[in-house]
DNA sequence: TATTGTGAATCTATTCACAGCT
DNA sequence: AGCTGTGAATAGATTCACAATA
């Protein structure tokens, strides 16, 4: 309704639950850990201590992949290695973009998990002209007015936002038009995308709070029985308008929500 | 097993579900957003659609914090921004130590959204005696020997760790053997850690590979019906070990999976 | 009249527990 | 004997749809 675009496209894919995608990466780095050892084989005991998950789950998951295990014995590591990459895309070239060249536009273009697993960084692009042609990680900045032309010459087709809250809707605009499909945003706002564009969101912000949510129920815990804190045992239902306390003593900072990136 | 030392402890907390708390946050900033724009009221459709989310939902979500709006009005955002507020535990400080100042720890150092809702930076520490005393984002850099006396002193609860991968579970030890009981981790490791603890994970590369997933099978789909791509089409069920192609062509660096942060 | 709050229905994910295979 | 693969059971989350009500 409110920008005409949609979000949410996909829930379940090729029969492979949502769930079990997301867990997909983190059995393939235990199992890149025990191929570097030379293991050869492991059960889904040992596979899901290493994950951190529970055994169940690991076995259910695989199943949706195939039978890659073999009864009595567990998994060949190798084989499930080629195995999840493949099903998940990894045994192809990931030309990635990166837009917004601040602290952490340059601590993700110096990732290695970027480098490593398929991802190569095509570019990394601000808005700022002096950062422009600047090296970060060995990597040139380019000018956001060639964002276009790059996404084209290198067949992007996911990229990454690090700019401020601000402009990130415009880049992710600028980015779908020019035909990048999949975007990993770590600006703190709701992007909107057309039907077929997947987007994933990462927010400190989020992390911080849902830890400080648990934080405080421990805190309350400790002491009476199921009481979060003395103070406030519930205010009025339902009170007219400005009726409740600012609460946040001098917190002024307006939103704030600004990712740690500085143009410039 | 393997450590001795669990995982995952919350579930549901005091009745909200955790789905629900992972959402409270969106709906604050864009509360935040409304209450900076001075208005008075909004309803369930009009937040939700802010938020991104549908709005049944929202309103699920908010019937388990209370009854807390208004039939054919909608809800107060003033209020509604307090009660979340208090539900997060946002009303109350929370001093956090970011540890591992390379790029990664300078960005979430000078990160808006940690300032603002309650968190504070108490400390950055790293392990790097040339960092010590250099100022990042203001706040000057303190040497990890002196990590458990920070944490006692400013009585910080809630650690957040951006260091490689390699040191990551032995700081996330003294972190938790110093009163730490929440972790925000940005290494790519499983860390192990006692019942009580808390540990949230933000994986950048796990975020990419999720991406690939769905983009290939974007790809796959325009072409053929549902074949993901021509070659491999089914590789034999169950081989003998190292049965599989080594499937990624040069990808060598070893795991490589470090994050973008530069102690030196 | 417009919008909330919520039971009931549905969908998704997790866990159990054991048959089936090596 | 040991471990996978999976139906069945359970738990959790989302969505529907409408009664309640300001």
């Amino acid at each position: 309704m409110a920008t005409g675009r949609t979000h949410r496209p996909a829930t379940r894919s090729r029969g492979i639950p949502e769930a079990t995608v997301a867990r997909l990466p983190l059995y393939l780095r235990a199992l890149t850990a025990l191929s570097e050892r030379s293991v050869p084989t492991v059960s889904s005991e040992e596979l899901a201590a290493a994950a951190g998950v529970n055994s169940a789950k690991l076995r259910k998951d695989f199943s949706y992949l195939g039978s890659y295990g073999t009864r009595g014995v567990g998994y060949d590591v190798e084989y499930l290695v080629y195995q999840i990459s493949r099903e998940l895309g990894l045994t192809q070239d990931w030309p990635v973009v990166i837009v917004g060249i601040g602290n952490l536009g340059a601590a993700l273009a110096g990732y290695g998990g970027f480098a490593s697993r398929g991802f190569r960084v095509a570019a990394l692009i601000d808005a700022d002209p002096a950062m422009t042609g600047r090296p970060v990680a060995g990597i040139p900045v380019q000018h956001s007015d060639d964002l276009e032309k790059i996404i084209a010459e290198d067949g992007v087709s996911i990229g990454v936002i690090a700019t401020p809250a601000g402009v990130a809707q415009q880049v992710c605009d600028r980015l779908v038009a020019a035909g990048v499909t999949s975007i990993l945003n770590f600006a703190p706002t709701v992007l909107s995308v057309p039907d077929g564009v997947d987007v994933r969101k990462v927010d400190l912000s989020i992390e911080l709070q849902i830890l400080a949510f648990h934080e405080q129920r421990k805190a309350g815990e400790e002491a009476g029985a199921d009481s979060a804190r003395p103070a406030a045992p519930v205010p009025p239902p339902a009170p007219r308008a400005t009726a409740a306390p600012a609460a946040d003593g001098g917190r002024k900072g307006p939103d704030g929500d600004v990712p740690a990136v500085m143009p410039a």
